[in-house]
DNA sequence: ATAGATTGCGAAAGCGCTTTCGTAAGCGCT
DNA sequence: AGCGCTTACGAAAGCGCTTTCGCAATCTAT
């Protein structure tokens, strides 16, 4: 690995403006004990200069700071990259710079990433996506993160509640509620479950909420299959697969996430099955291209922009005495992928 | 901004484990100099103490840095969070940490991330997505990134070649060949094009092989409308308005990359024009979900996870004399918005 | 006027690491 | 035994910044 080489620092700066690198150094902050003339002289010099202070040496030397760090379960899934882009786009504002770090949904890998995080010495850390239901992880990272809020280090979790951190949460029973009970009043009995990996809280909560909306119409999850896969697209196709195979009279499928429901529906597509003519398809999320699907996806909506924007604001404000939360709008969002039941024949595996 | 706590240093390793700094410094770096014996005793009592070193005090040290930086025109774009992938994907075998910074396609706010990027003494830098056409703009950032290797930094573009850096190129051109040779093909004269930007160099190689293409088959790309707008989702969309508003009679869309195609086929779907009926539309990159819209998206397929990968595989490598280039395949996929023109009767604003 | 409180600034001490330089010990050679 | 040469390690110098501390100079109060 390289090392970068000599570049301006803030004693030239102080040099040029004819004073010292203490009060430069504090010129540059704003803090007081100057002058509003030599403090202006010094900000002057280092504009022309064009002068970027070492954020390393700042760092190590207890400055503040300016680097936020991002956990995300996976930098290309359109949920996660919308959260980021919120996240950056209030950074870019503050004058902070964003790390994404992704775990791959691994926990361990996640843990080893927080690690990482605070050792750099970042001044934010937001972790993006689901908690996992394994307590010790969990609690783990808990740990972690306490000491480093304890240190002064400010946290902000996106949907997850379990880490003792400020926390911006959808609501994802009732989001799982308002799918489940559309589906219903469509007409739907015959419905399976594409739920996603097991270890996942929001799997929990949004199955909750689907679990919610059945008793409601005196069914139960218990009697439906739920199908426990990846929380990726590659998930959902395998789900749909073994739904198909297993139980070839379902009508609807609900996809605890956009990414599986899209995974869903390109199996329907490649074996023809019409959608929502004989198969009725929910997703979670509305990522930016549920809307263009074919077809297009009905889901909730969840405001992943205004996520990332919102966890960042909780993090930047004063620590509260006791973990704050923030819960988000959701809004199911009707499109043309559900219909009700019974429009043609059943599907046959062998027709 | 909050400043982090005490934590372990190499000096509590070093006295646990009877040496001194210097001897754990380098038993930890696996520098040589140290026997066998000593090395093991502080590598054990590190591990055990569940050492991590401070970056920030490592890099300020003139240790070698292991973060790189990756500048991106959009992150939450997929064709950028593929790429990201990719760079992620391979930097995580290597521990390298990835931080991500996103220039919004604003050129003055790429050479800042960039400046910032210098300041902070990441060891790599690659910068993702089309370069601007402006002279001026380029001559500088090239000159900054000149010196950040000159002082021994390491950079890497993708899809990019104006920088004087190492660069993965995907062969633009051949892929607007391909495009306008199937679209032509079929039998499609009256085409139309969804540019993107002028600024961007991107937009101006697809173009040329668009050019090459209908040079063969005796047209011009100046009897054509070509509308240069965003190179995202909703520039495609404006571009399709003024399109079928200008051009009622055009048969066939090649929009330069799939975020501007996505954009015309949501105008299209909202105006009930079939595709590929009426109106043949194709990208440019295929993205992961260009192969789930409505209809799936023919497209010329860049490998864009390869491409992020290859980018710090080449930016890893002992620097060459001169930049090295490797050019990316691609391959048209045809899916199902393409077709023969002519099978339905042309669209009227009015009907 | 003089003591005490401000204010504005510079000197210098770190932050936690890597690296250079110096030294003591161990080796083979004459 | 004496010489150089290598090897293993420690002391100490910095990397570029922030901050504490102390000292003039200036100001307020008596």
């Amino acid at each position: 690995m390289p090392k970068p080489g000599p570049r301006l620092r803030l004693v030239d700066v102080a040099e040029r403006a004819g004073v010292s690198l203490a009060t430069a150094s504090r010129a540059l902050a704003g803090r007081d004990g100057v002058s509003e003339e030599v403090a202006d002289r010094v900000r002057q010099v280092s504009r022309e200069l064009g002068y970027v202070a070492n954020p390393f040496a700042r760092t190590l030397a207890g400055g503040a700071s300016t680097t936020v760090g991002l956990v995300v379960h996976q930098v290309d899934d359109p949920y996660f990259s919308e959260i980021a882009g919120g996240v950056i786009q209030l950074a870019d504002q503050q004058n902070l710079l964003v790390q994404i770090c992704h775990s791959g949904r691994d926990p361990d890998h996640e843990l080893r990433q927080i690690r990482h995080l605070i050792a750099q010495r970042v001044g934010i850390i937001i972790i993006a996506g689901s908690g996992y239901s394994d307590p010790r992880l969990e609690a783990e990272a808990k740990a972690e993160l306490g000491a480093y809020q304890q240190a002064g280090g400010r946290v902000a979790v996106i949907g997850r509640h379990s880490l003792g951190a400020d926390a911006v949460l959808p609501d994802n029973e009732a989001g799982g509620l308002a799918l489940g009970s559309h589906l219903l009043q469509l007409g739907h009995t015959r419905i399976a479950v594409v739920a996603g990996t097991e270890a996942l809280t929001t799997v929990a909560d949004r199955l909750a909420g689907v679990a919610a909306a059945l008793h409601g119409h005196g069914l139960s999850l218990a009697g439906l299959p739920v199908v426990h896969t990846d929380f990726i697209r590659e998930g959902g196709r395998e789900a749909a697969e073994r739904i198909l195979r297993d139980h070839p009279d379902t009508t609807a499928i609900i996809a605890l996430n956009d990414a599986m429901a899209m995974g869903v529906l390109s199996v329907l597509r490649e074996r023809r099955i019409p959608v929502p003519g004989r198969m009725s398809v929910v997703g979670f999320d509305d990522v930016s291209v549920a809307a263009d699907l074919a077809p297009a996806l009905t889901t909730v909506r969840l405001p992943m922009t205004d996520m990332g924007r919102m966890a960042l604001e909780l993090a930047l404000k004063p620590r509260a005495a006791r973990s704050r939360r923030r819960s988000t709008g959701h809004r199911l969002i009707v499109r043309d992928s559900t219909a009700a039941p019974g429009h043609l024949p059943p599907y046959s595996p062998h027709s």
